[in-house]
DNA sequence: TACATGACTCTTA
DNA sequence: ATAAGAGCCATGT
């Protein structure tokens, strides 16, 4: 940590994006990393997921997957298919571990925060 | 300070 | 259309 400005991590802004995805809805890293200023800083989201495991309040990273609607983060849940699993409770149907109609339950942060 | 890591995304062959 | 490589940022050691 060169800077303490910041008293929340850059993890910290991805974590309140993420659970700002409404119920039913999906959204992908790279939309949720430009929506926080990193054009390609998707990894980071990626990886900041990773450590939400132990972050309170609980983050819906089901709801996150890749630019393809692909599950590509279900295998590093509790349980492989608790990702697939919780989507579909949510009404997101996912077929062969993408997600369906993606497009369409595609939630954009910039777009529909900046609305 | 520098290197390594990661649930991604894009471009090119 | 499928496969492979490079680019990107923040964090931790």
């Amino acid at each position: 940590m060169a800077k303490s400005n910041n008293k929340e991590s850059a993890y910290e802004i991805i974590y309140a994006v993420v659970r700002s995805i409404p119920k039913g809805r999906v959204s992908s890293y790279g939309a949720i990393a430009a929506a926080i200023g990193m054009r390609s800083g998707a990894r980071l989201v990626g990886y900041a997921m990773n450590l939400s495991h132990h972050v309170k309040p609980k983050v819906p990273a089901h709801r996150v997957v890749n630019s393809n609607g692909l599950l590509t983060g279900k295998h590093h849940f509790q349980s492989p298919t608790q990702m697939q699993e919780l989507l579909q409770k949510e009404g997101v149907m996912v077929i062969n571990d993408k997600v369906a109609h993606f497009e369409d339950l595609f939630w954009d942060p910039i777009k529909e925060l900046s609305l």
